[in-house]
DNA sequence: CGCCGTTTGTAAATCCATGTAACAGGCGCG
DNA sequence: CGCGCCTGTTACATGGATTTACAAACGGCG
């Protein structure tokens, strides 16, 4: 097996150092720059398989870089970010990014998100991982992004008002991830929430009803309480 | 079987020379220094399989030192602390230590988690090491934390409210050590104790409902006085 | 061994986030 | 304009989580 072929991108020189040692021993090939400029310049020099990729850059910041770099190519990215909040903004603007880790983090759990992100990009079938996803798959039901119909388990189609669907869409993209009501108003409504918005809550009671999940014990959407929902399913991209 | 190499890393002479003598005997073979320099030249000057760090060192502290060496290498690492408190730091920032140790401890303890130590980094095929958990089994008990449900060892679905999900969730990740009540708030809820908080005893209560573990003689949960609970049970992490 | 202060277990009361029915616009369409 | 559909708002019901209150268990001590 060919050794995979990392760039690390933080101006962070005593982190870069830790992990370009730390992945080196795992068996990586791994190059480091301090910013976005040398980002560009490392990437045109020659070919990688991952990007890891710090929010906090000096210069152009690393969620610019993470849009453009998924505008030109469909490298795996993985942002590393200061403070957990942070990571709503990212999931919140829908960045592209494969996955998120806070810092300070265990460079063990890096490692397990590099190689997972990895493993998943390598099996993706060849002609899928150039196609866009547009069908997702989760305990029978499927979502087409096509057609943004429902089709459920024995094969029914299930009509979607435009808010359910968007809501269903982003939960299936982010599967077992709690998204809070904040972010799902955001990605579907691109609004703030007001006072007392429950909003949010309404949709998922719709869409609960027409996903047959019974709020009291839901297998699908699951509510955490003070958090918001998960989408609480193994969900397959097609 | 080969001697595995130990190395002590702890400015107590005689804690030293105490813990030299006992492993030694123990059939291991250990080196002791004093410090951090002290520490990289002899992990420079031969290879160990395991060392042990104390947190209070002159110099360079002991959590810099586990983050730098974790960096640069994966030899296993077990921590010692002054006080027990202080452990709440180390698993809080998840320095990537493979084991904590509170001082003053029984050497038969320290023994313990050695061996288990060692065992566990031996056992461990490397490629299932970087794997994603998805579900944890213990005691014929599956929790699946991507449907986030619990699978009692008949095969039945057992429902979980997110507070119980939580907490379950956390005390299979550190199965065997004590957590804390605050620990639990904290990773749960991400919340101080108030003054008189019971919230954990009852949630724990009715997860050993859930888990039909009588809390008279419980086999899974079990209660440790003035400190906490405890996941008794071996884990496997799939 | 029994006494007593402390800690834990838990039923019940309370609080408050969530579920949801019903209503009120809003918008497209004929 | 009226009609149908979608969405958000309101108001109330529900139930999960926390707090309270007390019983039981524990541990130290004489």
């Amino acid at each position: 097996m060919k050794q995979e072929r990392l760039l690390i991108v933080d101006d962070d020189a005593e982190l870069r150092d830790l992990l370009r040692e730390y992945l080196g021993q795992a068996g990586f090939q791994v190059a480091a720059v301090a910013d976005g400029r040398e980002m560009q310049h490392a990437l045109a020099a020659s070919p990688f398989d991952l990007v890891i990729l710090d929010i906090m850059l000096p210069g152009e910041d690393g969620l610019a870089l993470c849009r453009r770099l998924r505008a030109a190519s469909r490298i795996p990215i993985l942002m590393l970010t200061a403070r957990g909040d942070e990571i709503d903004r990212i999931v919140g603007l829908e960045m592209g990014a494969d996955d998120y880790l806070a810092k300070p983090f265990n460079p063990r759990e890096l490692l397990a998100r590099v190689r997972s992100i990895l493993r998943r990009a390598n099996s993706l079938p060849e002609n899928l991982a150039g196609e866009d996803v547009h069908r997702f798959r989760f305990a029978g039901w499927g979502l087409d992004t096509r057609t943004r119909q429902l089709l459920s388990p024995t094969g029914v189609v299930v009509d979607l008002s435009g808010a359910e669907y968007k809501i269903l869409h982003v939960l299936a993209e982010h599967p077992n991830r709690v998204l809070s009501r904040d972010q799902l108003l955001e990605f579907t409504q691109g609004r703030e929430a007001t006072a007392y918005d429950r909003s949010i809550d309404v949709q998922i009671g719709r869409l609960r009803r027409k996903l047959d999940d019974d709020p009291r014990e839901p297998r699908l959407i699951k509510t955490v309480r003070n958090e918001g929902y998960v989408l609480a399913a193994v969900v397959d991209k097609e």
